[in-house]
DNA sequence: GGCTTTCGCTACGAGTCGTAGCGTAATGCC
DNA sequence: GGCATTACGCTACGACTCGTAGCGAAAGCC
């Protein structure tokens, strides 16, 4: 058999990820969901590839450009083979462009201005990387009429990030720097407006506005939102 | 002449729309700059058929299923008159999008909080059609490798926004709620930094969290925004 | 009437899509 | 070791879209 493993770029392992219940395999994982222990396994190397091959087919085509056929050709793989594991052209783009966001963390550096500051600065280099760029806004632009591709980025992208929010805020709660919100269904939609506030800002800066998201621009942000969120407490529901 | 006038929907008239430098008719611009005053006129009335096919279009397949043969049958028009007009895909999404922001107005309510309050609620609704929605974000995602489509998005829908954040700060100013900034530079930037974080908010909440900008929502957003911003006088620059 | 430009229409090669079918490879179970 | 089961590579296919060329006719200006 003519395999062509020395195509394959060295993607190290990988068993499955670092990811939870990320790559669902698009249509047939209902039917094998228990455990499908018998037959030949998946080979966790295509995945590795075929992820990496899409990121640079992002690089090099952007996504309209991009097409599956030369996803595999770059990947080593074979059409069908990318066909049997991902649904289309958005899931595949969701995942490869996920695993970007798997170096997201929240050094504790003393406050919570310091803490925001480190984490966006991360969330921006991200962004400013080609291949989340061309990637994310399309999926997010296809995902407005598909609610299981709006679901899938939920789950590998934007909550990976609140976390990240939901551990600041408890660490700045601890540290007296924000206020304690005892309601839990207050405490989640202030949860919602920081998000919306922190990822659509720099999403916007760099990608819209084409800027970058440097430090001085997040040091002015940060300011005002933290101003800003500091007095609420002081204004709560001046309707 | 097999004409078919009769497809064509009553497009009034808008001769070239209240748009300023828009429509620029991607490739043969240059060649008849001055003015091209003899031969057979452009129908005015099929480009305002063609943008409300390219919305309707956006509706009913979205952006990535969208396609002009299709476009230039909803609207009446051959295919081929498309394309001597728009340079492809996303110019036209760009320009039919445009449109919906033309609306956008500046209603002075008395108080900076409810300017923006007002205006962020009509940005909000606009981004909740679904022709907006499903175009708006296509066409950023598609200008991250595309400067001169960059260039049109910020001529044609962002500027138009941004002219609303000068002028609500200015009245803002006038009336005393928001310092004046005697730099011009530093103004700009702190100008960019307000419509970064506005518009990125609005779209990322509409977007990406999937959740209505309703009028609790942009009543907490603005009181943290003008609240971050007031005290910014308070902390001039301390880095 | 001439000149110029636009328009509708048809046709075309090139490229992509997603799938089917086949033979082969790699596992687990007996 | 043999068997069942699943994954893989490869080829081929019809259907669709793309963007353009060429034609005759229409609609303006002089």
């Amino acid at each position: 058999m003519p395999r062509r493993d020395s195509a394959t770029p060295p993607p190290g392992d990988l068993p499955h990820g670092p990811h939870g219940n990320r790559r669902v395999y698009g249509r047939e994982m209902q039917s094998r969901s228990p455990a499908s222990r018998t037959g030949r396994p998946r080979s966790a190397a295509a995945d590795a590839a075929i992820l990496a091959a899409t990121r640079e087919a992002l690089v090099d085509l952007g996504w309209s450009k991009l097409t599956l056929g030369d996803v595999a050709t770059r990947a080593g793989v074979a059409k069908t083979t990318l066909y049997r594991r991902w649904a289309g052209k958005n899931e595949l783009v969701v995942d490869a462009v996920a695993e970007l966001f798997d170096e997201l963390k929240l050094p504790d550096r003393g406050s919570l201005a310091a803490d925001i500051e480190g984490v966006v600065l991360q969330f921006a280099s991200i962004l400013a990387l080609p291949e989340a760029r061309s990637g994310l806004m399309a999926v997010v632009a296809e995902a407005t009429r598909d609610e299981a591709l709006r679901e899938r980025i939920r789950a590998s992208v934007v909550d990976r990030q609140k976390r990240l929010v939901l551990e600041g805020r408890s660490r700045a709660q601890a540290r007296g720097e924000l206020p304690p919100e005892p309601d839990p269904a207050s405490s989640a939609r202030t949860v919602d407006l920081i998000f919306d506030m922190v990822a659509g800002a720099v999403v916007h800066r760099t990608l819209v506005s084409a800027e970058p998201a440097d430090e001085e621009w997040v040091h002015r942000f940060t300011g005002v939102l933290l101003r800003g969120l500091a007095g609420e407490a002081a204004h709560p529901a001046d309707g």
